[in-house]
DNA sequence: ACGCTGTTTTGATATCTGTCAAGGTAGAGG
DNA sequence: CCTCTACCTTGACAGATATCAAAACAGCGT
């Protein structure tokens, strides 16, 4: 974790949360939550994560060539999704390398599990 | 489904994805994707989004004045909401109704199903 | 020390987004 | 038909975001 030099989302702070099909959440809660999926609202980001998410860990180097964009850009998108404590980085020798935080995975799973909802919105 | 007037998102077509722990998601899959995730991705929607899960429906009337923010502002995000096939809504007599669709739930939780991701990102 | 490669930061810009006020549509009830 | 309430659309605007080029920073190899 070299590069954690930002306020980052605390991700026990989000863990508090029941399904949102459960309980409607407090603006806090929300204001915590809603970062994390604002996150993963960009098609390129989803991408970088499905990535990152697909291996142990992911070099820049090899994300970068992936997409038709300039590395300040990818570069860019990497800083959101670590921002949003979605990911984390570390610098070895000359390389990037990126990890997913699986726990924040878990998180927002956990908040669109919509097993426990009530009737109308398991059956329409 | 009254107002469904526009080219709301096929859900059938984000339900071809694997976790996004298993494998890259292509360019195509992500630009389906990502606007579920970008919807939910602001707080005033998310609270939303929980109020209307939290019970099988709920009138627009209910919703309005959970909030500091002007009529205009809180059907805006609801469109935002019923755009990115989240919800359903249903004019009955005078008042809107919302439903939550639990088909894009359950599509974005299985996209974070991270129980089979690789080694790194389910014990880092 | 110098230059080379990989990554991030800064600065600039075009586009997108959240918000409200004003105006429009839809149904209910005289 | 008229009016009232509920909801949506339009238009305008301030602030956020995605993008790139240029510059800065970090290691490596010479």
């Amino acid at each position: 974790m070299s590069k954690q030099e930002l306020p980052v989302v605390d991700l026990n702070a989000v863990a508090c949360c029941s399904p949102l099909a459960v309980r409607p959440m407090d603006a806090e809660q929300a204001a915590l939550v809603a970062p994390l999926f604002k996150a993963l609202g960009d098609p390129i980001r989803l991408r970088l994560m499905s990535m990152i998410a697909s291996v142990p860990e992911m070099c820049v180097c090899d994300l970068t060539p992936a997409f038709d964009l300039s590395g300040p850009t990818i570069s860019h998108h990497l800083k959101v999704l670590r921002e949003a404590g979605l990911v984390d980085s570390e610098r070895r020798g000359t390389w990037v390398w990126y990890r997913v935080k699986p726990e924040a995975f878990r998180q927002l799973g956990a908040l669109l599990d919509i097993s426990a909802a009530p009737a109308a919105s398991s059956t329409a």
